[in-house]
RNA sequence: GGGGACGUAGUUCAGUUCUGGUUAGAACGCCGGCCUGUCACGCCGGAGGUCGCGGGUUCGAGUCCCGUCGUCCCCGCCA
């Protein structure tokens, strides 16, 4: 019954028949999208990757051919040769492209049969991911994945040229590589040659990059595969992409110009969007604002501080946090006093989740304040505490008070809850934003000690380079963020490029000379050999083009994407192995034991 | 490691709690038949179920209880 394609050769891609064409003999090939049997004249769509044709078989022409296409099913594979003709007036198809013409057959070959589907090729999905991952080859036949795997092809093809404009050069870096201390859980590749040894799997190509720097390339970059062994979000896979680029002799402002110019030009040619000012904020100025170093600036809510007033009021769960070293903060949300009693336990819930204890709440009505910790303010008080707040009859205020981080984490995410409630969201607009002046390191309380923020070998600023040592927290990094409506999608930094300051960042965080020297040798040593001053950028390539695409996870714009336990449902990976590829690489398995 | 939602036909779901009870339904898809202008074609007929899995309670479990597995969202984690 199958045929072969023989000397068959394509003409025309099917959504590219055009009425130019009426006329012409044309070839197509592709899946059968769907049939319609009229039991004299039988319709078929015929997809490939650039859309849809209308197929006819008449009677007419031969009816023989129409008893052979009454045979196709969804999805079975076929070439044919026809002639394009105008359809018959009242007949045109205005949701198809090609809906002004139709193929009438005249010859059908059947390439290959398919079973019937599992869930159909259609742009709507109604079907559980576990299924479209599962069969994520048909998932992949769908418009929506097919165009979104489509225009990250462009996305790469834009980035490549403009840093090729830019004077930059491409160079792959190792993907077997060591493994290096600080940052994400590596992946490891055991050395059959080395027994007991390992390779690691970059978690990004920040040391090659800064030697290739050393070596003199001057500007590098690199569409790069990173890997990272932690728990998956929709934003985060266990390999992902990073536009990765690094330059020499630069400041800040030179490595943001190269990012703008590749952002502006993404979304000008594959979005036809302009991108206009990219604003720079301090990161203080995002924490006390925002509560996060990424804030979506789509909307307003903008959190307000009143430790202050906490620290002298008689609300004692205000002034214990206060006198413990927390914050108070609050947030207005503009006509918000009209939530029920049910709708501010959800949120208190909410911000539960984010380690806040409770969530006060005042409403500002016409009849005066209504609130359960109102009493334990003074008149003074909450009156400064309205006027911070811009209160308005109409508003609830929500304060949490704890540690700082919870504050903002509650506070920042309860931001984003009530923006998306009352529908202050444009997702139209594209809102991008620089946040620099990171700090340079974070306590790690578990740890009981100092670590870099962005990664150590980020470059203090130079006026605090002298307080490294005796005050770490006090030291800003020559670090940036890129943060696009909400969403990190990129960060860099000028780097350390000499020795000695390399050194003290690495005494810091608590790394000694001789485990420094044991992992990062490589790079100390470089930075003896005449090291140029530098410094580079990554973008997250999957988060950006999701963004671009509207799509809500990341795995939408991945062809083979992994499900949150770090499966391939498609592959059935990760497996067991043969017992001889364990013995080769000198491993035994030790299972944890059941209980 | 933790919290939450979901799991019933190929697919998407209803039924599931309050209130356990005869043969588990619908739509789409699939199979067969009819149909010469459809494009969500139409009409007639048909097949299709380990109710995720295991255990328990009960005369009786899709439904109640315990455990477990899977998918998704989130916290931790992710420089």
């Amino acid at each position: 019954m199958l045929e072969h394609l023989g000397s068959f050769k394509r003409t025309h891609y099917c959504g590219e028949v055009t009425g130019k064409d009426i006329g012409d003999r044309v070839r197509v090939a592709g899946w059968v999208d769907s049939t319609r049997d009229h039991g004299g004249v039988v319709f078929v769509d015929l997809r490939d990757r650039s859309g849809k044709v209308q197929v006819v078989f008449s009677p007419e022409i031969s009816e023989e051919l129409v008893e052979k296409a009454k045979r196709l099913r969804d999805e079975y594979v076929i070439a044919v040769e026809g002639e394009v003709r105008r359809r018959p007036p009242g007949t045109e198809n205005p949701k198809l492209k090609t809906g002004q013409i139709e193929i009438y057959a005249e010859k059908l070959q059947i390439l290959n049969k398919s079973l019937p589907l599992p869930f159909p090729i259609e742009d709507d999905v109604k079907v559980g991911e576990e299924t479209r991952l599962k069969f994520r080859f048909l998932d992949l036949r769908r418009k929506r994945m097919a165009e979104n795997i489509i225009f990250r092809h462009r996305l790469y093809q834009v980035t490549r040229r403009v840093f090729n404009e830019e004077g930059f050069i491409e160079i792959e870096t190792p993907y077997l590589t060591k493994s290096t201390p600080e940052g994400a859980r590596d992946f490891l590749v055991p050395s059959r040659i080395y027994p007991g040894k390992f390779y690691a799997l970059p978690q990004s190509p920040q040391l090659f990059k800064q030697i290739l720097m050393v070596s003199g390339f001057d500007r590098y970059y690199q569409i790069a595969r990173c890997f990272r062994d932690e728990d998956l979000r929709a934003d985060r896979q266990p390999e992902f992409t990073q536009i990765d680029f690094e330059m020499s002799f630069v400041s800040e402002r030179d490595v943001m110009d190269v990012a703008e110019k590749v952002i502006r030009t993404l979304y000008k040619e594959l979005l036809g969007i302009e991108v206009g000012e990219i604003p720079v904020m301090t990161y203080d100025e995002a924490i006390k604002r925002f509560g996060t170093d990424r804030p979506d600036t789509r909307f307003g809510l903008e959190l307000r501080e009143i430790t202050d007033v906490a620290e002298t009021c008689s609300f004692k769960v205000f002034r214990t946090v206060v006198e413990n070293g927390g914050i108070v903060k609050a947030i207005n949300f503009k006509g918000g006093a009209k939530l029920s009693r049910k709708e501010i336990d959800d949120l208190t819930k909410f911000v539960g989740i984010y380690g806040a204890k409770g969530l006060a709440w005042i409403k500002v009505t016409a009849n005066g304040l209504q609130s359960p910790i109102v009493k334990f303010f003074t008149e003074g008080e909450m009156n400064e505490i309205l006027k911070r707040l811009e209160a308005e009859v109409g508003d609830i205020l929500f304060f949490v008070a704890d540690k700082p981080d919870v504050v903002n984490a509650s506070l920042s995410n309860l931001r984003i809850k009530l923006g998306r409630m009352a529908g202050l969201i444009d997702d139209s607009k594209v809102n991008l934003l620089w946040v620099v002046d990171f700090p340079m390191f974070e306590w790690n309380e578990e740890e009981n000690r100092w670590e870099a923020l962005h990664h150590p070998f980020t470059s203090p600023k130079e006026e605090d380079v002298e307080k490294l040592l005796e005050d770490p927290a006090s030291v800003r990094a020559r670090a940036y963020d890129m943060v696009l409506n909400g969403v990190e999608i990129g960060g860099g930094s000028i780097r350390i490029h000499r020795e000695d300051i390399q050194e003290k960042v690495f005494k810091v965080i608590g790394l000694s000379d001789e485990e420094a020297k044991e992992r990062f040798g490589f790079l100390l040593e470089a930075l003896k050999f005449g090291a140029p001053p530098h410094g580079g950028m990554a973008f997250g390539l999957d988060r950006l083009c999701a963004i671009m695409r509207g799509e809500e996870s990341i795995r939408d714009v991945i062809a083979f994407p992994k499900t949150q336990k770090g499966q391939c449902l498609l592959t059935g990976a990760p497996d067991t192995v043969r017992p001889e590829q364990l013995e080769e690489l000198h491993i035994s398995v030790k299972l944890e034991e059941e209980e």
